[in-house]
DNA sequence: TGTAATCAGGTGATTAAATCACTGTAAGAA
DNA sequence: TTCTTACAGTGATTTAATCACCTGATTACA
């Protein structure tokens, strides 16, 4: 990627570049490149030194949290146009837990390095709180998903993922119930029996990585 | 308190104080008073206009989540020296989600209210740093709470709690088991089980709104 | 001061969901 | 082909939440 087209891209995507002198233009120019992700790569854990400020443009990109057990409870999910701070999180002093991330589609990202990003905060006050506020958006989209687990019943969870998968990809599901235990919180039999249950009931049609929903208006009247 | 008391003790919690004009400090000290509020009391609530940004002086607030249904979970508390950020959501625009805070102790508060706070946040960045930061600390803080509430079994989670209240107030709880159960996320019935049990361990000793520690390192056996 | 109302706590039964242990089966790799 | 691995199915068990109902203590107040 050129250094005109970082420019341009990154103008787009954090609300801190018009408040940058040229000389940090330049300077955050230095420090970005283009990586890409396949599925199911990690990108950041907590022992992995970390890798900076992600603006993905392409892809998708599952950030969760895990247990000691291994247990893993999907926190939210980054897409094209936003922008993973997480993977900046040794940088970032009021962010004291652990997060994983790891690309759950072939992804395209532009990585702005963590030892540039931590300079950048400490000069530049737009900076800072363009990092802070991400960390307040997800703060809001970890409250969610944490209200979904805690006041929820496991049915009716299952049913809004189905329904968000629907509305943003279409009648055909291609996760495995592992993958959406993950993302619920949950075990993979609980995610089995309950898909079964809603297949006796007409909602879906399960078959091996992959679910169709086979009912709309059923799967809404659980939601 | 007076205007020179008002700056003098602002100057202290908000670190964007240096970088107010002398106009934006007058501003402040016309827009804050100081708050009593007794145990109990709802300070902050999803229908509630919202009051704005809350700096602790004295006593203990709750902030906490609720589901349709009533359910109760404790994401953090604000100890004398913290700033309570959730009690002006209505002025967030990061902030989706509804957020309740109870005074837990008698609490005296600074109170900046949330017009005049979220007119200095579009003037002045610092303030809109600090507000961002504010809730990145609280981002961490609910993190804790989630990964105990889904990764630890709930004896441990109790456990945990009496450790920390030994440690903070001594060997006396005097929370009802209802308080606990709300704090945990958990039940009242789990938790007056769990205490029986933990006394039958000998961990405990369990009277009317009183639960005294007898043997601290049973319980530290148990975390 | 007596009585009703409220609050704190106890207990058994039921249900939901997570966990455990094990089986079968399809898809890829050697 | 055969071996390995990932995915899925299922019964049994355990944990915790929920429900229904109860007892006893404290408080309000007439």
């Amino acid at each position: 990627m050129e250094k005109t087209e970082k420019m341009e891209f990154l103008s787009q995507y954090a609300d801190f570049w018009r408040h940058l002198s040229d000389e940090e233009k330049t300077f955050v120019c230095q420090n970005t490149e283009v990586v890409n992700y396949h599925p199911g790569q990690n990108i950041h854990s907590a022992d992995s030194q970390c890798i900076g400020v992600l603006f993905v443009k392409s892809g998708c990109l599952r950030v969760y949290i895990m247990s000691e057990e291994g247990k893993e409870v999907t926190l939210y999910r980054v897409s094209p146009g936003e922008v993973c701070i997480l993977s900046a999180s040794c940088v970032l002093s009021e962010i004291t837990f652990d997060a994983y991330v790891d690309a759950e589609e072939p992804s395209q990202a532009v990585v702005l390095n963590a030892f540039a990003f931590s300079k950048l905060i400490e000069k530049n006050i737009y900076v800072e709180n363009f990092s802070n506020k991400m960390k307040a958006i997800r703060f809001s989209d970890v409250m969610w998903t944490m209200q979904q687990i805690l006041f929820f019943s496991f049915d009716k969870r299952l049913a809004i993922f189905l329904y968000e998968e629907l509305i943003k990809n279409g009648p055909i599901i291609r996760y495995s119930h592992m993958e959406i235990a993950k993302y619920l919180g949950s075990a993979r039999e609980v995610v089995s029996r309950m898909l079964k249950y809603f297949e006796n009931e007409g909602i879906v049609k399960v078959s091996r990585k992959e679910i169709e929903i086979i009912d709309k208006k059923k799967l809404m009247a659980r939601l």
